[in-house]
RNA sequence: UGGGGAGUCGCCAAGCUGGUUAAGGCACAGGGUUUUGAUCCCUGCAUGCGAAGGUUCGAAUCCUUCCUCCCCAGCCA
């Protein structure tokens, strides 16, 4: 492939188009990295970066991935990949209140299920924040005594009040002019574990007029007698995430530090920060820089950590992995995939600008993977009996049905044919509405891969509800045969042999909530909840499925894509609807 | 009312160092193929780029003003 070619298959955006220059004004050319991560003299004779870029993906270990982090990961990763870098996981675990290893697993899990790896030649690359504590206490004390940084004792309530509004200046904290000595004895007393929780904090002095609140001398250091999910009790102060990040970056040589645009605002104080730990020299250029793009919104989806958690936690599904959660293990066992996933991050792209994604966007591009990927099989999901009269009782014989009707190389499976069927209630109507082509008395139609049967007439109950249905089959028309098309129908109906079916549950899935934006228009988004979100029913099944396993993917024509439950058992088949097929009809 | 961002077809999104007819995808509409009303294939879909002025031979791209939306006042990330 030329560079042409490439040029013109790799998507264009904000972000390439930043990267591209970089790399055509040789920025990197001197970056110099020892292989792992560290200050300026751990890499100040280590060869130049063989990793022509470096991304990270860094999610703070406190809940579970979700499609918008699929976003991110395959931005960061992505790049990486195209432009021969290398993508760090991190674990941004600055908080040890509310991080769990749980979720470490799970993040990594999520990660490799997209495909990708975070090695990079013979680099690991999987970090923690927490690792660098010992780094980042040094940081804040090289800020102390370049008179950067010092310890104030105001209350949480006093640094509020201070901190001044949108519009108007924040004012000076009393303990803003200590003196290095006195900061440097009160930070250590901080991290001796001398003071409570909130006595004290360390914070950036920068500038209490300035417009940009977060240049208001933020505070980069708190104490928090927690116990860390790595560190254990080591730690009893912790750096906040202004402070850290810049500085996670910086350790691991990442040149593009992507973040959502939240923290645009963030920007100079990262900027600012590095700036301070260069000239301390404990840093060294080319410093990394941060770049931000617009975090994903999907309509009838939210994607809030808060609303996720209470969804799980108020039982509204079943669970993190309840296929209706946006959560990774959620689409995973909904049946949709990593190939899939990839393409609808591709088609979405990535901008600056706020935006909501059709959720049909995400379905059409599972379609699109699952068709060509999937088997297809049989399945009547809502069965009613069709007898053939004119077949003998005790006859069956063999229909052959390919396993994808572009793919010939996938073969054919065989699927009994006998005088009782089950078929779907929906494909036999008493009165005909206009344009309906299916079953209905005096109508023929096609039993896919077998007979042409005529129509002769149906039973219902008490209530009027069809229970039977009956046809004559026409002996010449077997699919496969010479005389297969010697009669033309329109409508062609799928089928099961009521003999050899294999009963099974299966979880139809729809939209979690009812509305594009769950609680804009609503008290709550909890009020916008589709209470009609998943429907079990009880199916019949071809044969050839009756040793399915769980994470088996096919196709059931004329309805959709479905995955086998994790739940099934030997006894107890359950499958879930990923997507419905396309329905032109009505 | 301070600061930071964003506004290109119903939903996304290229283009934005100014230059022939404003990419592409999704959606939608029509037609063809088809033993899935699926897939696939064709065709259509912005004299218009938030608005109004201006610069220029020429502007979505440059300038001015205005409008709308999003983010920021955690010892969260």
């Amino acid at each position: 492939m030329s560079d042409r070619d490439i040029k013109e298959v790799l998507p264009s955006n904000f972000i390439r188009g930043i990267i591209d220059r970089n790399l055509n004004e040789n920025l990197y050319q001197n970056k110099r990295w020892s292989g792992s991560p560290g200050t300026a003299s751990h890499h100040a004779d280590a060869a130049i970066d063989r990793a022509k870029i470096r991304t990270r993906f860094p999610p703070e270990p406190n809940g579970y991935l979700h499609i918008g982090h699929a976003k991110s990961i395959f931005l960061n990763f992505g790049l990486a990949r195209d432009y021969e870098g290398a993508c760090h996981l991190r674990f941004d675990d600055t908080n040890p209140e509310k991080e769990d290893e749980e979720y470490v697993l799970s993040i990594v899990d999520n990660v490799k299920w997209l495909g990708f790896s975070w090695k990079f030649k013979n680099e690991e690359n999987l970090y923690y924040a927490s690792n660098y504590f010992t780094f980042m206490y040094e940081a804040a004390l090289s800020l102390i005594k370049s008179g950067d940084a010092y310890v104030d004792q105001q209350t949480a309530e006093e640094i509020r009040e201070n901190r001044g509004t949108l519009t108007s200046e924040g004012k000076n904290s009393p303990f803003r002019d200590r003196s290095v000595e006195e900061n440097l004895s009160l930070f250590e007393a901080m991290k001796a574990g001398h003071h409570p929780d909130g006595a004290m904090v360390l914070r950036a002095k920068i500038d209490m007029a300035s417009p940009n609140i977060n240049l208001r001398d933020p505070a980069i250091y708190r104490i928090k007698h927690a116990e860390h999910h790595r560190t254990g009790k080591e730690w009893c102060i912790y750096p906040m995430y202004t402070f850290a990040h810049p500085i996670e970056d910086a350790l691991e040589g990442i040149t593009h530090s992507i973040c959502t645009l939240e923290f645009e605002d963030q920007r100079p104080f990262y900027d600012w920060l590095l700036l301070k730990l260069e000239v301390n020299q404990l840093l060294a250029a080319p410093l990394p820089k941060q770049y931000e793009f617009a975090r994903l919104n999907l309509t009838y989806v939210v994607l809030s950590k808060r609303r996720l958690i209470e969804l799980v936690e108020n039982r509204y599904v079943s669970g993190w992995d309840d296929p209706r959660m946006p959560t990774l293990v959620g689409a995973k066992r909904r049946g949709y995939t990593p190939e899939g996933l990839k393409l609808f991050t591709d088609r979405i792209g990535v901008s600056k600008a706020d935006s909501w994604i059709d959720y049909v966007t995400l379905e059409d591009s599972m379609r699109e993977v699952l068709n060509s990927s999937c088997d297809r099989r049989v399945a009547v999901l809502d069965p009613i009996k069709l007898v053939i009269s004119n077949y003998p009782v005790e006859q069956e014989e063999e229909c052959f049905a390919p396993n994808h009707p572009q793919d010939e190389s996938r073969g054919k499976r065989t699927i009994k044919l006998t005088r009782e069927l089950w078929i779907e209630r929906q494909d036999f109507m008493i009165e005909p509405e206009k344009k309906y082509f299916r079953l209905y008395p005096g109508n023929q139609v096609r039993l896919r891969y077998g007979y042409v049967v005529n129509c002769t007439g149906y039973e219902s109950d008490e209530q009027g509800n069809v229970t039977t249905v009956f046809c004559e089959y026409l002996p010449d028309t077997k699919s496969g045969t010479a005389g297969a098309d010697s009669v033309k129908v329109k409508g062609n109906i799928h089928w099961v042999s009521s003999k050899y079916a294999v009963p099974a549950q299966v979880n139809l899935y729809d939209r979690l909530f009812k509305v594009e934006q769950p609680g804009l228009k609503s008290a709550s988004y909890l009020d916008d909840i589709n209470d009609k979100s998943l429907t079990t029913i009880t199916v019949q099944l071809e044969e050839n499925l009756a040793g399915i396993k769980p994470m088996d993917q096919f196709q059931f024509e004329r309805h959709g894509y479905f995955i086998c439950d994790q739940e099934t058992s030997t006894d107890n088949i359950v499958i879930n609807r990923t997507v419905t097929l396309r329905d032109n009809w009505k």
